[in-house]
DNA sequence: TCAAAAGTGTTCCTGTTACACCCATGA
DNA sequence: TCATGGGTGTAACAGGAACACTTTTGA
């Protein structure tokens, strides 16, 4: 038996596991709770969806408000429903994710918020809701994505030389790899092209590379 | 700004895409509708969840109304949110998929709907809503988990012969495989293990197997 | 004895891993 | 001249793909 649809009151929200790379470490964004009962607990942002938005045009908006982010490729990552996610009410989340660049990027949040920043994934808070669930399916996602799409164009700069490239792999599996092996395997994709020399620190200067095609997209 | 997050008045659905393997074919399980705007087209089976049920528990439910399916163990598939996706109002739907034995199942409707029944894949009937979009994302999913998982078996009865899964297999991904290759590799898994003969049809009997894990579990 | 499906190995190719030394530069 | 990071090749291995004949049975 269908129970009351048209009395249903179930609320649809969409939240953001954004990571970055930062400090050759993979960083999760996280901005801190002000109201009950998650005063002081970390969060992706995240909010209500309105009425005439996707969940993907909700979740732009929320990351401008709450981060000062605009502009990002999103993906979907999953729906979060557990009936007892949020102790103030039933509320279905649409989670997105997407791994971006951290410079340039002015973090500032409302005055609902008590603080933005970025988190080592390896070193997260505790997070409120069921945030914690998200950060590992994100992160699961995000790994899996980086073998099998170029989601890690989207951390680098124009220009970047290819060990800048093997830092970000190892950053966000978060071990070593192989110099000889990574450059092999990446340059036989042909998804880079190589430029001129970069005038690097006190040593031997790097030759830069930039991205064939720029566009983030699944499947190589 | 956060609009009336108050009076939100999106609705919540859950969809189900079920596939079975049937006279050799993967074929996908539909309702007829009979309410408008989609009289007469097919659909995935679905409706609105209730308060106080996860969308898991909600598809199966719905499963069992519209199509007298019951027990499944359902995969979350994504959630499909556009705007227009449902001409009637604004509605999300979290959508399921599964693979199922078609033998011994009853399929029975509601007077809601016009029929139920199972359709070849490979000539789907034209779908209402965004069914056609659920029904591609449903199927490279189900490839995908193919050779990531042991899903297979939750089409097979509990002894069945190396042809008839590679006769899954087959179906499912619609190409030939090679026999050497596929039985090289399935025993090499060590998911099967082989039980006694079989009294086959006209022709030297091949050997059972059963599944050494009865449940299907994502990764092998 | 024949028709039909069951069963069986090897070779090739490709991609992954492990591993150590020389090069170019600025300080 | 030296400290530092840049740059390079090869051998072993594993997994996937192509390919054809013999075996067992009931009719």
């Amino acid at each position: 038996m269908r129970r009351h649809p048209s009395r249903q009151s179930i609320k649809v929200a969409a939240d953001a596991a954004i990571f970055t790379v930062l400090d050759g470490q993979l960083q999760a964004l996280l901005i801190q709770m002000k109201k009950r009962p998650f005063t002081g607990r970390w969060a992706f942002p995240g909010g209500l969806l309105a009425d005439d938005e996707s969940s993907e045009t909700a979740v732009c908006r929320i990351l401008s408000e709450q981060t000062g982010m605009n502009r990002c490729y999103l993906k979907q990552l999953a729906a979060f429903d557990d009936l007892e996610r949020d102790p103030l009410g039933r509320v279905v989340s649409l989670a997105y994710f997407a791994l971006i660049p951290a410079a340039g990027l002015e973090l500032t949040t409302t005055d609902k918020y008590a603080d933005v920043r970025w988190w080592p994934v390896s070193r997260l808070p505790e997070l409120a809701y069921d945030h914690k669930a998200v950060a590992g399916a994100a992160l699961d996602r995000l790994r899996a994505e980086l073998s099998r799409s170029n989601i890690a164009w989207s951390v680098l700069p124009p220009a970047f030389t290819l060990a800048d490239l093997q830092r970000v792999y190892e950053a966000i599996l978060g071990r070593k790899l192989d110099k000889r092996n990574f450059r092999k395997k990446l340059l036989g994709l042909g998804l880079v092209k190589t430029l001129g020399k970069k005038a690097g620190g006190a040593h031997r200067p790097a030759a830069l590379y930039r991205f064939r095609s720029r566009r983030t997209d699944t499947a190589i």
